[in-house]
DNA sequence: CTCCAGTATCGAACGACGTTCGGTAATCGA
DNA sequence: TCGATTACCGAACGTCGTTCGATACTGGAG
């Protein structure tokens, strides 16, 4: 079960989603295909429990944050972690929390995001929102950004600088009177990279929960 | 075209993602599935002009909040609004501006949130990231909140309210000692609504903006 | 009128996928 | 020794996205 798991994640993490195959699991271990079967009830399911399987990893990389005197900082340790470990894996947020069943990490790192946010003694419902808008924040941008390229790109057929570049050829030539802000920005998104915008947007979101906080 | 759009969107919108097959597009169209692939090349191209043909929609129901005196609440507003439609469709979140080729309503709904940022006097990089990082949390947040619920509830087994009380009661299961969080907020996650917990987050976030607006 | 290049449509066939199922060992307490 | 449990196997089924050669309809050039 545990290799089961092991090489799923393996398969995931060197080709992607589309290469989780049961034939290629099969493979893999050197068995048959039925076999699968007998450790898990559909592919649902094994991407549920490998979800769990990576989040093992993200549990104790995040465990030095938890006493930080600053909870907020905290977070921010903990959201940037997680999101490390998304971005790479798509296919990891779609499957985070989906079924508590079978994912036991899942609970403890919610429930390690939560601990922080009580420590800003806000009430009870706020301090719902708060640790499912820090938690849901950083898996849907991870999920956002770490979507497969093009098939261009994939292939080899296309640069991932030519590939931008040529988005940023078709945005500067839009009519600047219509997109103002595409303009404005084009330079910045011309080079930007995925992991800062990530970052900017989570220290605006944490800087409005402190300011929760404080009040 | 237009018609082979708006009976995929049909398609997806009455019976979900899984729904929306090439055979039984083509027998909703009354032709055959060959006929498809004149104006599309693939299911994925299919999925960014569905998307793009649902934005449309949201595009003109956004237009009213862009003259608002406040960019903040405009924002709100705009944010809301794509939510809205999001929520509903777990498929969009994955298809937006993946291919701004084929998505003129995606760069348009970019560049409306985009405009509002502009009015709040930012950096270039600063106003590049805060309007990623809100059309990131509206779509990440709704994706994750719209996905299918587990195959009992769609089947009909399992009410919605049932579901919701054995996961509930999971929770509870737990020793309190070590999910304090958990412990915390199981009352307010039992009878909880995901939009008011989407704008919770929502309001976090514009809030940070704000703050930074006013820096 | 003839012809032909383009436009639009069709559905059988292909390969890959998730899943099912009947069967086969191996292990082990009674 | 034996039945039951555990673990495993791969052929077969149905569905999917996609390909492809065939078929018709159109409109302008010769």
């Amino acid at each position: 079960m545990e290799a089961v798991l092991t090489e799923a994640v393996a398969l995931l993490d060197v080709a992607g989603e589309p290469a989780l195959t049961f034939r290629a699991l099969a493979a893999r271990l050197g068995g048959g295909v039925g076999s699968i079967y007998w450790y898990v009830e559909s592919k649902d399911e094994l991407l549920d429990r490998a979800a769990d399987h990576v989040l093992a990893d993200v549990l104790e990389d995040t465990e030095k944050f938890v006493d930080d005197p600053d909870p907020i900082a905290a977070l921010r340790g903990i959201g940037r972690t997680l999101y490390d470990a998304a971005v790479d894996r798509p296919w990891l947020g779609r499957y985070f929390m989906r079924n508590t069943e079978f994912q036991p990490n899942s609970l403890r790192l919610y429930e390690r995001v939560g601990g922080q946010v009580l420590r800003l003694h806000l009430k009870p419902r706020e301090s719902f929102h708060a640790a499912s808008a820090v938690v849901g924040f950083v898996v849907g941008l991870a999920a956002d950004m770490g979507q497969e390229p093009p098939e261009e790109v994939v292939s080899g057929a296309l640069d991932r600088g030519q590939f931008m570049k040529r988005v940023v050829d078709q945005w500067r030539g839009l009519d600047p009177a219509e997109y103002p802000f595409l303009h404005t920005i084009i330079d910045e998104f011309e080079g930007h990279d995925d992991a800062d915008q990530f970052r900017a947007g989570f220290d605006l979101l944490l800087d409005g929960l402190r300011r929760q906080a404080a009040r």
